[in-house]
DNA sequence: GTGAAAGCGCTAACAA
DNA sequence: TTGTTAGCGCTTTCAC
């Protein structure tokens, strides 16, 4: 059994290769009773085009890549969900389709792969600011469109599209001085982390506006996940009693709390209030009294996704971003 | 600026390209002067090979296809985390790479990518039992390899691997007839998936060995959704005080259900057990008493591609499947 | 151990 | 409006 190519079709039809081509792609005017016939001969011999030698031929692959932290991370997090969620909408809309490259961990040390052996793509989407160096000089060198979600080192010189983190965390942080909270312990993530810089910056407008200040010992740096914040307030221990609100400044951290809340029979808002920057629904079943402000991670997938098609569409060079407002949630019903 | 290609390292050395081609690959032997000499001029040109031309003229793409369900269910699904990280995980370990391709919803009718125009793959990774037909059909049709994520409409004909619903099922049931409930609500999916099927299987299993049977109503069948569990529970309302237990199928359930439950008072243990086919961890801040059943996504995963890997290189033709065996999730700490 | 060259299957520039 | 054909960049057979 023969494969059945373009030159099958071509042959049986008795036209050239390019009328057939052109039928297909309709980048040509094709006299429509030509166009009938090719189009019955495709549909007879079942013929499908060969996407590689299109790819190769056009020197497009309608793909865009993802590239996202290693696996152990997306494991557990529901922020990435939503996030491939908004992208693949998005990209489906447009017609295009994603490549998914993942870091991964051999020890504790990060194995990127390497992107001049992956498969080819029209651009790429940048999950993780921090690594991004890695994959940043790659793709810069070879000249590959990309957008990188979340606030990246040099924003200046790049597309990227992210939340906004400083608004995000002032109003967090405003909305708990308003309910009469003086003293806030901070759960932040690591110190070199943009967002975590970004947090900072958004709680100490909010203090200082209010004539308070981040005492040392306020907030809190760890490494983004639920087991840190949990031995974090371990050790805090009783000094927990001089806080009268915790502030989370990423989802991940929710659980851990919570559950140390729950153990030490802590209650949210009576004992302590609490506010995660993240939408940690679940905590709710803990206590329905709990807010959090929307991190919108579908539109920042779908946002960032449409960015890039538009980079790559319009041949885009002069850099910019998308900052998504947050918004509060005060309750979510089933 | 010329593009690099493999004939600009070939000019420069002043070899032939297969000269580095094979250099390159390895598939013949060089001599070990005129291979470094290669390398050096790949080095210093940069050279990056074109990844398309090399799938065009070796017909191979180190790709695998992963079909999964509509976003807006990858949307709310841990399971799909974990089931993605074990298969990015052995993906990465062989080489391979991933390609997703989802479904969309428009209106409630879902579309499914045209898969001849989608980027070509050496295999396929089939998520939803259910809608596979659509798939099947074209992949058996184009000879792709695949392997099922779940088990299968014609099991005896594919490739696939689950965890033992039906054990899950019938463990869970077990448990809570060995703590004494003999009223058990269970909460199951669409009666046209062939998982329902099973975790009924598994039930009446369990409940006829012990001398019960399963009455009418005792078992709900909903689509896969929160807001359906919760609306579930409300209508019985009144009468969940028949019941002594919940036993949730799916994971998807718990949120719902224990929504309705903390909203109406209603505690585990003392007031109703509930045990849920799936690492429903969140649940535990309502109740810390709650048990649940491991439905392994990750380990699902990582096998799964496993498989396909094997079925792929080895041209396996005579089908065969894993089934993944369950355990009991007591308690999880943080 | 090495080179020449024929593909891989399609696109698109050029010619008619 | 249609056909011819030279690429796209690499792999691999065949000949030396």
């Amino acid at each position: 059994m023969k494969k059945i190519t373009i030159k099958s079709v071509a042959k049986k039809v008795g036209v050239s290769t390019a009328a057939v081509s052109y039928a297909l792609s309709g980048k040509r005017k094709i006299s429509p009773r030509m166009s009938e016939k090719i189009m019955k001969a495709v549909d007879e011999l079942g013929y499908k085009p060969n996407i590689i030698a299109r790819n190769l031929a056009s020197r497009k692959t309608w793909t865009v890549g993802l590239y996202t932290s290693p696996t152990k991370n997306i494991n557990s997090d529901v922020f990435f969900n939503s996030l491939l969620a908004g992208i693949l909408d998005n990209l489906h809309e447009q017609r295009y389709q994603l490549h998914l490259y993942a870091d991964y961990l051999n020890g504790n040390t990060e194995i990127h792969p390497d992107l001049s052996m992956t498969q080819p793509i029209d651009g790429a989407l940048i999950m993780n600011p921090r690594i991004n160096d890695v994959y940043l000089d790659y793709l810069i060198k070879q000249v590959i469109p990309f957008v990188v979600i979340g606030t990246p080192p040099n924003p200046e010189k790049m597309f990227y599209v992210d939340v906004d983190l400083t608004a995000a965390s002032y109003k967090a942080t405003n909305y708990l001085i308003s309910k009469g909270h003086g003293k806030i312990l901070f759960i932040n993530g690591p110190p070199d982390y943009i967002q975590s810089i970004q947090h900072l910056r958004g709680s100490e407008m909010a203090l200082r506006e209010n004539g308070l200040k981040l005492e040392s010992g306020d907030m809190i740096h760890i490494p983004m996940t639920e087991e840190l914040a949990y031995n974090a307030l371990k050790s805090i221990g009783a000094g927990l009693k001089n806080y009268s609100a915790i502030l989370a400044c990423h989802d991940v951290f929710s659980f851990g709390i919570m559950s140390y809340l729950k153990e030490n029979n802590i209650h949210v808002p009576n004992d302590i209030a609490y506010i995660s920057l993240g939408n940690s629904r679940f905590c709710r079943l803990y206590s329905p009294a709990i807010t959090s402000i929307d991190m919108a991670p579908y539109k920042m997938g779908y946002q960032s996704a449409e960015m890039l098609i538009d980079v790559i569409e319009k041949r885009r060079i002069q850099p910019s971003h998308t900052i998504i407002p947050v918004e509060f949630v005060e309750r979510e019903s089933v």
